[in-house]
DNA sequence: CGCGTTTGACCTGCGC
DNA sequence: GCGCAGGTCAAACGCG
């Protein structure tokens, strides 16, 4: 082919030759050929240069005549020339086509920044958006709140709750008009909470549905989880930053040794620790005064720098459920299965200070003690200490944790309140129930563990189905069926993980429930937006990393050697003290937790759990009541 | 042998 | 100042 090329190019104009090694190179991309086809051209042109001269040469001598020696002379340099001439054209051209390549890789770079700032754009139209969104859908279930309260018998119990939704911008205009928000508050909070979860989250307090409504004291930017993350999560006493540091530990300087805050979480898990995702240490294992189970001290080893603690400790009168305290903030990129509860308790443990700062111990919350904290599509319903047995928030004066505010998340789940309060999303149709945390919610109310987040239970063997198939989920629990979930799921999920665990449920769902979802998808705005909020807070932080975990799109997990993202031994191995009722606990193997981080392919891609345990039954006891029993 | 856990000792803060 | 309790350290230990 080339041969046909060069000697067809050999009996064109020069131009033509030019323009046919144009069409090749650009057709082929490949520099090489052009050069090749030059040598080829040189050489049938020298070859054809010398057969000509050797034609005349043979009739030479018999043409002695020297001007004809002149004329054979100068055929052959022109024959010479010739090649030359189409070799440096063809070097000409590969010039050229370096020079066309390198202005195209210009116009690609421009264009991509464009498609950058364009983004940017788009994001941000997004964020106000969606921020008008909220309010608008806020003032639907202001409306709609009333009747809810009506609904639900344990109304008291709801003015007393707290949620926190991980996700969402709940930048919302409360019950009552005095809470208005206007979108650009909203858009504070938007910022505010960029600021300071970088997690896209947004966070506010939800005024009472109550029918006292009573009313969050007008959060102002600085009492609604406006302040910098370091303070709300990072934040260790001047001793213990010392003690850190003389640890020989990066701290981060700039924790304010004025707060620290602690977020307690209370789970029914039968695994010796929740999984949070996180890769965890045991330094240190104590039993404390009051409660004959011992509370360990983990530290996370994700980063070897990173100040977050947590202490875990059952509970000594239901030994089932498990408290996990939480301090500090990761410093470093988290898996993204561990984004969800990182994030929730910095936003927890930010808006515990907040609130603390105007007023320690339950300013920021309105007199009953309901709080709304929105972060990454998670709903958690909490509840005050001082009135429910859902939420306590305790200014520890009373414990040892008395420099220590603490927020304790209890997700025990009483059913005849949280229970119910989820079941409602549960139950309802696919049609986003709008009402106070309708769009997006965490079932960890739910007594099915099929249709709760896998953290602790859903971690066991027995569960491996939801396991994977919510995992993958990231912990969103839409705020629907949970059928809905398995079709969010799959339909995000499904296409590029093919996840035989998730098959069953799969297989389970009607094609027209699927359709339903889809079409409640794609129809429905308040779950674009919590599914963009999410997918969001998922992919937009692909950057990794701000002390607050942002995921990092679960690279994190491959960026750690295998010691440290393998499995979490998080455990109570250790023999308990002799007749201690804890010993069936501590005794467990950690198998189940450590078969649970998932496929390292898996882990890639998926948000995978919030290992808290899902209660599988309703009992709500007295909180950490081992925890600060000393 | 490396890594994580255990566990006794030590440090620190707080109350009396 | 002393004692108590929470929290941390680090050597010893165990496991894979």
């Amino acid at each position: 082919m080339i041969k046909m090329d060069v000697e067809d190019a050999m009996r064109r104009p020069h131009h033509e030759v030019v323009l046919k090694e144009d069409e090749r190179v650009d057709s082929s991309g490949d520099e090489g050929s052009c050069r090749e086809e030059a040598a080829a051209a040189a050489k049938v042109g020298s070859q054809r240069g010398c057969q000509e001269n050797d034609d005349r040469r043979s009739s030479s001598p018999q043409h002695r005549d020297s001007g004809k020696q002149v004329v054979v002379a100068t055929k052959k340099e022109r024959t010479t020339m010739e090649a030359d001439a189409k070799e440096s054209s063809c070097q000409k051209e590969q010039d050229d086509q370096l020079e066309s390549a390198r202005a195209e890789m210009g116009e690609v770079r421009k264009e991509n920044q464009r498609l950058k700032i364009y983004l940017d754009r788009m994001l941000k139209d997004y964020r106000t958006l969606q921020v008008q969104f909220y309010d608008a859908i806020q003032q639907e279930e202001t409306k709609k709140s009333t009747d809810t309260v009506d609904d639900h018998d344990q109304g008291t119990e709801e003015h007393e709750l707290v949620s926190l939704t991980l996700g969402r911008i709940s930048s919302e205009p409360k019950r009552d008009g005095k809470n208005n928000r206007t979108s650009s508050q909203g858009k504070n909070h938007d910022e505010q909470a960029k600021e300071s979860l970088s997690l896209g989250s947004l966070c506010t307090f939800e005024a009472s549905k109550s029918g006292t409504n009573e009313t969050l004291p007008n959060p102002s930017p600085e009492n609604s989880f406006g302040e910098p993350k370091e303070e709300a999560g990072e934040t260790w006493p001047p001793g213990k930053v010392l003690k850190t540091m003389r640890g020989g530990d990066d701290e981060v300087p700039q924790q304010n040794p004025a707060k620290k805050a602690r977020v307690s979480v209370r789970a029914r898990c039968d695994t010796p620790t929740m999984n949070d995702g996180c890769q965890w240490r045991k330094y240190g294992q104590k039993i404390a005064k009051g409660n004959p189970c011992p509370r360990a001290y983990y530290r996370c080893t994700v980063a070897p720098s990173c100040p977050v603690r947590k202490q875990v400790q059952r509970c000594a009168e239901d030994m089932s459920i498990l408290t996990t305290t939480y301090e500090g903030t990761h410093n470093h990129p988290l898996p993204i299965s561990a984004t969800a509860m990182a994030s929730t308790t910095s936003a927890a443990a930010s808006m515990l200070l907040s609130g603390s700062s105007s007023s320690p111990g339950t300013a920021g919350f309105n007199s009953s003690g309901n709080i709304a904290v929105d972060l990454h599509g998670l709903n958690y319903y909490l509840s005050d200490n001082s009135k429910s047995k859902q939420f306590y928030l305790h200014n520890s004066s009373l414990s040892s944790s008395s420099t220590y505010p603490t927020i304790t998340l209890d997700l025990t789940s009483n059913p005849s309140s949280t229970s119910s309060h989820f079941n409602r999303f549960t139950t309802s149709s696919y049609r986003p129930t709008i009402q106070k945390f309708a769009s997006t919610s965490l079932n960890f109310g739910s007594s099915d563990s099929s249709n709760a987040m896998p953290w602790g239970n859903g971690f066991l063997p027995t569960s491996g189905q939801s396991h994977n198939r919510i995992n993958h989920l990231g912990a969103l629990n839409i705020g629907r069926p949970a059928m809905d979930q398995s079709n969010i799921y799959d339909q995000f999920y499904m296409p590029k993980i093919n996840d035989q665990a998730a098959a069953p449920s799969q297989q389970s769902l009607p094609a027209d429930a699927i359709a339903a979802a889809t079409k409640a998808i794609t129809a429905d705005p308040s779950f674009q937006s919590v599914l963009a909020a999410a997918l969001t807070s998922i992919i937009g932080t692909g950057t990794g990393s701000s002390a607050t975990g942002v995921p990092n799109l679960g690279v994190v997990n491959n960026l750690f050697p295998k010691s440290e993202r393998g499995p979490v031994s998080d455990s109570f191995s250790s023999s308990p003290p002799h007749g201690n009722p804890c010993a069936s606990y501590f005794n467990k193997t950690t198998s189940a937790i450590n078969s649970q981080p998932a496929p390292s392919s898996m882990a890639m891609f998926v948000p995978p759990s919030l290992p808290f345990s899902t209660p599988t039954n309703a009992s709500a006891s007295p909180v950490d009541k081992n925890d600060r029993a000393n």
